[in-house]
DNA sequence: ATAGATACGTTTAGAATTTGAACTTAATGC
DNA sequence: GCATTAAGTTCAAATTCTAAACGTATCTAT
């Protein structure tokens, strides 16, 4: 099990990716999300040792982020599927696949689509409940409530791109 | 210097993982886009020791998510500033800041609000060139013109959850 | 029923990476 | 000059990862 602990913050974002944020983990969600369920799979298309995988497999089922459960016609298959929670991070994947395509790629390899309509995801924007579009230029960080005075004075500079 | 390289794929967010996907690199990512600039504030908000974070911002600068620059009025600080192609990993933070707020937490530590209105972020939503939304559940991903066989047969059955 | 193959692991030694502390170098402030 | 700060570098010890072998249960073919 991975030892390794980052700096514990209050941080949502650092508590993020202190759960994900490993770089095996995220390749596994990756194949998650493109449709692997089992762990033969999962091993050919990251690369990642047998120990490796093991180990985050049961990391990602601990954090309820896949569901481990056993084949019923062939006793052998271990299925590992996405729970909600795991499918709710279709977004952070979607956001830097929209990144990569735009700084990382020229050539046309895959495209997100709508299945209605066929027209391309070109972007992901933030929206507030009303369905208002804020841009990034736009959007600063609040303190909440229950934020502490030391992380409060850090973000108090901070807003978004 | 991180000699460990994910399995080689076409797939864009393979590269993209490649790149920025090591744990240490998010988080540092994640400081940048909080504002920090200097090499001790990323090493006091981080945790990362002296040798990976110079290796680490390093890679960021080489991949130019980062730009080095030089105090002129104290001429020992060196700044590490994003450049566009690092501030457009915004919304993959701030996917992720969402989730965090979804499912690791309960409590209202910081949210990313419009400057203009004050309204919460309360979703991030993909979008066609005519600014439609595109829900999760109506996204395919589509095999395109530069794909390979190989890859095409994997991506072929994944939609999005 | 026996033999071989498949799926999913575990174990282990060796290789690679990371840490933590000490050390450099260059610039600044007193 | 002398202490301090910022940004690294160096290196031995600790941690993590790999790759190959091994284990176990289940399935398939003979």
């Amino acid at each position: 099990m991975l030892k390794r602990q980052f700096a514990q913050h209050e941080c949502p974002l650092a508590q993020a990716l202190g759960e994900i944020g490993d770089g095996w983990t995220l390749q596994i969600i990756r194949e998650a999300i493109y449709g692997t369920t089992q762990f033969e799979a999962f091993r050919a298309n990251t690369g990642a040792s047998r120990g490796l995988l093991a180990d985050r497999l049961a990391h990602l089922t601990a954090a309820a982020i896949l569901r481990k459960t056993k084949g019923d016609s062939d006793g052998r298959e271990t299925f590992y599927e996405l729970t909600q929670k795991g499918r709710d991070l279709w977004p952070v994947m979607l956001s830097l696949m929209l990144w990569s395509d735009k700084h990382l790629q020229d050539k046309d390899i895959v495209s997100a689509r709508s299945g209605k309509t066929g027209a391309r995801v070109t972007d992901v924007v933030a929206i507030d409940k009303a369905g208002n579009i804020i841009t990034p230029q736009d959007t600063v960080l609040q303190p909440g409530k229950d934020i502490s005075p030391a992380f409060k004075a850090r973000i108090k500079v901070a807003s978004a791109p």
